[in-house]
DNA sequence: GTAGAAGTCTACATGAAATATAGATAAAAA
DNA sequence: TTTTTATCTATATTTCATGTAGACTTCTAC
């Protein structure tokens, strides 16, 4: 299960992707938009800063903005910034090297050898789908529901 | 990241599968040679024998077997004992119809949309594996390791 | 039929992590 | 220099994972 930090954060780089014209957002009002405790958010918002996701300008006519475009950022790098990995066993960790402290054998372990395919599977897919891909699908499911709704009348 | 009762989970039951000319095992000697507290493992094979995957006898000469041959059982269903769910969020849950508590839209959620097919790719490949395909890639590990070393001997 | 071996159950302890909240501080713009 | 906004530090709360203790039940062998 992935964390809420990551499902807020998802949520707010999402919004200030979608919403065109504007280029630069208060805490305040993302927190307001996708129903996020604010002082949460601005927890979120700052780790996402110093992983180079977003940029921020202080004072009046500040706020957050994305640091690249949308089909710049990825999913996978998101929910690292969050998670720190994505890593299924501790041993599998991509930025510190690492063995599960209950491991006797790490070398012939069974379980980081089925474990390192779901990792890469799971890697495979989050880190080939852009903060755009993501609001495209979004988007599609949208169109597609609104028209069964039209039928429906 | 997956929890310590699976990775136990786990190792007892490649230690049973593991172990030729045996087919009960006491908990006791479960937990001294894989390294697992003996009260913890006890609730461990209790969850593992509730889901179908071990049986038990009591009394002297009692103790747990597994209840189907390796083959037949999928660390899917091993790793679900223990987290319920293989679902990276909770509205994607296998076993319950619930959404996530956050969510506003679920119909037309990005992080949904993206997060089935990261659960799908894990279910995939976790499926599709048995204990006995996971003891198989630990032995030809080995095999390849003391190849290495004979050679730089 | 009873003694002891073994699994089963209930309850609780403990610590760490996730999820927040409060309030002070720093920076920038007007 | 006042207002706006992000940033930092500290702490509260809750939940969950991990693990322990001890009583209880069931079974087998003798």
């Amino acid at each position: 299960m992935i964390s809420m930090r990551s499902k807020y954060g998802l949520k707010a780089l999402a919004y200030m992707a979608r919403t065109k014209g504007k280029d630069s957002f208060l805490i305040a009002d993302i927190a307001q938009a996708e129903g996020i405790p604010k002082k949460f958010l601005e927890a979120i918002l700052l780790t996402l800063k110093n992983n180079g996701i977003l940029s921020s300008r202080k004072g009046p006519g500040g706020g957050y903005s994305l640091a690249k475009s949308p089909a710049a950022l990825t999913i996978g790098a998101i929910v690292r910034s969050f998670e720190g990995d994505l890593a299924p066993v501790q041993c599998l960790s991509e930025t510190q090297q690492s063995s599960c402290p209950e491991c006797l054998d790490e070398n012939t372990c069974g379980i980081k050898l089925v474990m390192a395919d779901v990792a890469s599977a799971v890697a495979a897919i989050l880190d080939n789908v852009t903060l755009a891909d993501m609001l495209q699908k979004s988007e599609f499911e949208r169109q597609k529901r609104t028209q069964v709704v039209d039928f429906a009348i």
